[in-house]
DNA sequence: GATGTCATTATTGTATCCAATCATTGTCGG
DNA sequence: CCGACAATGATTGGATACAATAATGACATC
């Protein structure tokens, strides 16, 4: 563990400062579920480990604390921040009132490309073995879908709250619900945006969305009472 | 302009950290307009200002950058992030879809002392004729009408696109389209929740919010063509 | 006169050191 | 035995010093 963790290849075009590869790691190893919530984050070991001084790991665990993924508190240190279950609720909610807006704003202007896209995505979602892999295909085709829109700020807003929900959860909770189950649902809706039907498309997603939040946190709380303790 | 200007007050019950308090300065004065967008944030030149060491000041622009108020390029420093006219377009037209939704939650849970409170807020609107106050209490009177959906993450969320949206526009410019009809436009929208009439409250509310928008697009649009350049 | 190269300078990025604050523990008095 | 309080250690917050990088301008060359 005391091996230089961040790539420090200055060879290519990217020549990131030292705080921005920190950021970049410890984001990623957060939404991993890598760090689990509630881990006490001190800046000498995290410095030791990632071969800087502090200083880039203050500035990093600032800029986290911004985007919401760790707390702070004076004097007292970092800790990675979590979802109580109401704050998991809602984030679907959100994901759900913006995703039908989107959806709306696209079907109109969906072509044969965007379509071979999701398709292409589908396929690969139905083969795919690997549970890392079959998360972000799904973000990717849900982003195909609303690409069109032509909504920036609103996509990665989405992107941010989906990337939010799913972490911390072991990936076996992750699909829970079936993955089979998800696939069908996703070529409906495939399906429904084709027929350009927009109002049975934008229910059949909210559905979607909702009803995934539910399975999610139906199997939570059942962790929960056996005390495994998952969030 | 040497003097101190974050207030160094340890007295009450606030002892802030340096970087909160320069995080709190800076972003007060960048939605205020203050600092104009594009201004270059010299460190050492903001330290000397606030008193305190180049430090907090980099800490603070890390986490401005995390809530999108700065812009920083390797080795070159940050500059104030402004908000392009399409940018502005969708705040508003996700404030739209969100805040609608939080309406439709509320206003079955609405009580006499939430008509109440709006009420106090509308008359102070009429009332008081500094355009800073109208402003904050604008916002107050939306979220009041939110509250009871008991919805947190979205009202933040709300709030900043809020906030966001209005930096940088000279007041005058702020409450083109006439404080007359906003408060107009308030007490209907108030009226239709007291009759429960759900989905007309939905369709004011969101006529509200886009119209606001366009009003204040369409004047910037003239300004920039009068080469005044506010954006 | 234009252009490319190199040195200079201004500015940011990082490391090290010092100060301030919080948690813990042990001691004293009841 | 227990609670208040002080000393100590651990950890974070801030300032200074140094290194790395990008912008600027002078100079030489074509």
């Amino acid at each position: 563990m005391t091996a230089p963790i961040l790539s420090t290849k200055t060879t290519a075009l990217e020549r990131k400062t030292a705080t921005a590869r920190v950021v970049a790691l410890l984001r990623d190893q957060i939404l991993s579920g890598a760090l689990p919530e509630g881990l006490q984050l001190r800046q000498e070991k995290l410095a030791a480990e990632l071969g800087v001084s502090r200083v880039p790991i203050r500035e990093a665990l600032h800029q986290l604390e911004a985007e919401g993924l760790v707390l702070q508190e004076s004097h007292k240190g970092a800790v990675v921040s979590g979802l109580s279950i109401d704050d998991l609720e809602e984030t679907y909610e959100i994901r759900a009132r913006l995703e039908t807006w989107l959806l709306e704003l696209s079907i109109p202007l969906l072509g044969p490309q965007h379509y071979a896209r999701a398709e292409e995505l589908l396929v690969r979602m139905a083969v795919d073995r690997e549970d890392e892999a079959w998360s972000s295909q799904n973000w990717n085709f849900h982003a195909a879908l609303y690409t069109p829109a032509n909504r920036p700020q609103t996509l990665e807003l989405v992107r941010k709250l989906y990337l939010n929900a799913y972490r911390h959860f072991p990936l076996p909770i992750r699909l829970t619900g079936g993955r089979d189950r998800m696939n069908r649902e996703h070529q409906l809706l495939l399906d429904l945006c084709r027929q350009g039907d927009i109002e049975r498309a934008k229910d059949h997603l909210e559905q979607h969305i909702l009803m995934g939040a539910r399975h999610l946190i139906n199997r939570l709380k059942a962790l929960r009472r056996q005390g495994k303790s998952a969030t």
